[in-house]
DNA sequence: TGCAAATATGAACGAGTATTCATATAATGT
DNA sequence: ACATTATATGAATACTCGTTCATATTTGCA
């Protein structure tokens, strides 16, 4: 099990991107409409309803989107003067997911 | 799929500890004797062999050791002069397997 | 008791970053 | 062309945090 310096490289940023409550709630907010983590839906939201949504300034959702995009974690669609913004796969999905099954079981 | 802030803020708390480099390089060494991540063989290290084998100072091992501590990732046990960390349980196993599988696909 | 080994701790420094505020850019409709 | 809406961007601030260095604490042993 050696782990070269790159791979944990890329854990860490990996790792920090979603390390962020900001960030954490905008995942989210692209999973409102599930019924569950299970569920694989794909939704959309644009950086207004998720500003809203969220509580959070236009400007701060924004930058973090900036940030998820660069750290693949969102992907985007144009449409007008609106830009959509939903979870860029699987990966993701997982990611958060575990996150969240750890900490229900770390709350009780 | 509503988060309430108690789970978020409980959500990024585990992610940064597991989001540093350092941190990960021991949480790996602490499976380093393991063929792979499924593996579940405990293994023990005392601070200086942490040290020694990720190439970090003694000091910056135990300031680590101690977030990981804090946020439950290792536990310890005690025998003379010298303390030994391991794992804690499965959870934090499967963290670190998640983390590293999807680094893996990333880096292909 | 005194020494050495192993680990922990505290202060300090520097780097990174989350957030806010103000402003810029882009697209749409009149 | 102009006003409006939606989003992005840049600067500035405040705060967190990783790391180092020096030192303290604990344990075992002669």
């Amino acid at each position: 099990m050696y782990v070269n310096e790159k791979a944990i490289a890329t854990m860490e940023e990996t790792l920090k991107i979603a390390a962020d409550k900001t960030r954490l709630k905008i995942l989210f907010s692209l999973l409102d409409e599930c019924d569950s983590l299970k569920d694989s839906r794909e939704i959309e939201k644009c950086v207004g309803d998720i500003s809203n949504q969220i509580g959070a300034s236009q400007s701060l959702v924004s930058h973090q989107l900036k940030v998820l995009k660069d750290g693949d974690f969102v992907k985007t669609r144009k449409d007008g003067t609106k830009i959509y913004y939903s979870l860029s796969d699987e990966h993701v999905r997982e990611i958060v997911r575990i996150a969240y099954e750890h900490v229900m079981e770390k709350l009780i």
